[in-house]
This record gives C-alpha cells, sequence and structure tokens, in this order.
DNA sequence: ATTAAACTTAAAGCTAACTTTAATATAAGA
DNA sequence: TCTTATATTAAAGTTAGCTTTAAGTTTAAT
C-alpha cells in the first residue's frame, strides 16, 4: 500500500530540473548546502523535497545570501526548532541589505533611462547638443 | 581673466568623493575606464567631471555592467559621435538584461518575505505546525 | 629642515563561486 | 553482452574584480 511512490532523480536529471550542473550541485553538497541520497551502489539521487529546497536556496542566493550563510541557515535548520530566532534574525539582515541594495538598483535603472533618452533627445535634436548629461540631470532632478 | 577655477582632488581626496579607495581608481585607470590628469611631478588629480563619470560608471556598473563593457563604451565615447547607435545598442542591451534579473529580485524579495511571514505564522500558532512552506506559498500562489 | 602622510610603480595575492580535468566505476539501452 | 552515457573522487584551474606588497618619491605641516 504505497500511498506515495517518491519519484528520483540522478543528478544529470536533477541539474536539469533546477538548472544548475552537476558539477555545481557536488560543490554545494561539499559546501553542505545539499544531501543527496544513495542507491546502494553509491550514486546520488534527488527527491522533489530536494527541488523545493534548490529553489528556496536560489532565491536567497539571489537576494544576496553568500554560500556561507545559508550554509549556516542549513545548519541551524538541522538543529531543529530551537534556532528559529536565529534563522528569523539572519533572514531579517539578508532582507534589510537587499532592501538597501534594491533601491540603489531602481536609482540606477532611472540613471540608465536618462541616458538613453538623452541620447535620442541628442540625436534627434530636442536636447541641446551643448547641454551636458549631468546637466539634463539636474533638469530632471535625478541627480545625486 | 579665469571664469572658472577648476578644483583638483588627488587620488586620497577623489576616493572619499567617490566612494571607492585609492587602489581601486588606479585599476580602473588601468582598465581604461578613467584617465586623470598628472601635475608636472606625475601626481594624479581629479575634477569635479571625473566625479560626474565616474558617479554614471558606477551606475551602469549596478545594473550589471562588466569593466570590459564600460571599457567598450568609453572607447566608442572617445571615438566621437559615429559611435552613439553603438553606445545606444549596447546600454539597451544592458537595460534588457537588468529588467530580467530585477524581475527574478522581485520574485525572490517576494519569497524570502514570505518565509520570513512563515516562520512567524508557525511560532504564533496561526499556521499549521504541519504546513510545509512549498504548501504556504502554493496557498498563497506564489510557486513557481 | 625634518618628518609623516600620501603618492608612485609593477607585480603578486586574494575571494567567491564555480568549472575542468583525470582516472576510474557503474548503469541503461540495443 | 557490448557500448555509451553517466556517475564517482580529489584536485587543479578559471574569472571578475579588486587588494596588498614592496620599494621608492613627493607633498604638507611643523
Amino acid at each position: 500500500m504505497d500511498t506515495k511512490t517518491e519519484k528520483k532523480y540522478r543528478i544529470g536529471d536533477f541539474a536539469e530540473v533546477t538548472g544548475l550542473s552537476s558539477p555545481t550541485l557536488r560543490y554545494y553538497e561539499k559546501e553542505g548546502l545539499i544531501k543527496p541520497h544513495r542507491t546502494e551502489n553509491g550514486l546520488r539521487y534527488y527527491t522533489d523535497q530536494d527541488t523545493d529546497w534548490i529553489k528556496f536556496l536560489l532565491h536567497l542566493k539571489s537576494t544576496g545570501m553568500t554560500i556561507e550563510q545559508l550554509k549556516q541557515y542549513v545548519d541551524w535548520r538541522a538543529e531543529g526548532d530551537s534556532t528559529i530566532d536565529k534563522r528569523v534574525a539572519l533572514l531579517e539582515d539578508v532582507r534589510s541589505n537587499f532592501e538597501k541594495e534594491f533601491d540603489n538598483l531602481q536609482k540606477s535603472w532611472t540613471i540608465l533611462n536618462d541616458k538613453l533618452d538623452w541620447y535620442k533627445g541628442k540625436v534627434n535634436g530636442h536636447i541641446e547638443d551643448s547641454e551636458s548629461f549631468a546637466a539634463y540631470l539636474k533638469r530632471l532632478n535625478h541627480e545625486e
């Protein structure tokens, strides 16, 4: 009566599922971020639960968490519910840094767009050829 | 009748102004991103125009432009108006990549926040202890 | 005039996050 | 059964973007 036959992925298939390479998966394992299962012959295999974790891990990574921080997170998780506060504190710290960086990025995006507008204005002549980009930004109130 | 006495910054002061280190400024110079002036004794100095350029460069950098791409941009700029199309194309390419990455970051930010909410719900008991994070995301319609 | 801080160069070193290599073993399909 | 794909390990190599070092020179303040 097996209520749920778990799908098993070998490293190559799991690499496709996650968008990572096999060497990267082995690297993450070596760094302690994943713990795949093994067949009786010693081959790695991964399950759908591992997929969930990898996806979450990749989101954390793109918010700026380093491998080392992720490792810390994994270790705390393995210790159980007594470390929830630490995990929350870590994630809140990551979020706070990320938000700062995110604001910077928005600013940079604005400046990049301004520059493209400036080029276009220059090319079809509705911005004075003599108006510097710095002056243009000042006029838009986008300078720092 | 000197209509405008330009302020001159030595590398250490310019480092403070830009938030970069002196070695980084020398490195950027070696890579062809800046061309400071020199005193008669060979010391570098920078002007307010250089500040504008560095600020813009740092914005481009944070949108994902590499040193190499910045160097290309600088070279084209030095060639004059005939390369405006190339520069615009480069910046548009950078913008497009940036926008994709930005969407990802927004998604990651959402997931990070969901995780923190999940932890909080778990701790003060209004999320079933048995509800996995994956299930929680599904309930919020935030899964991939 | 002296001294300390700041500058000069070229080259080597560092860090994060992989990627590649080499030599070998296991597994899956015809 | 044979062949080919995929797996195994440990270790070395790569890349971007700086940072540090070493040995000497210039500047600024006392």
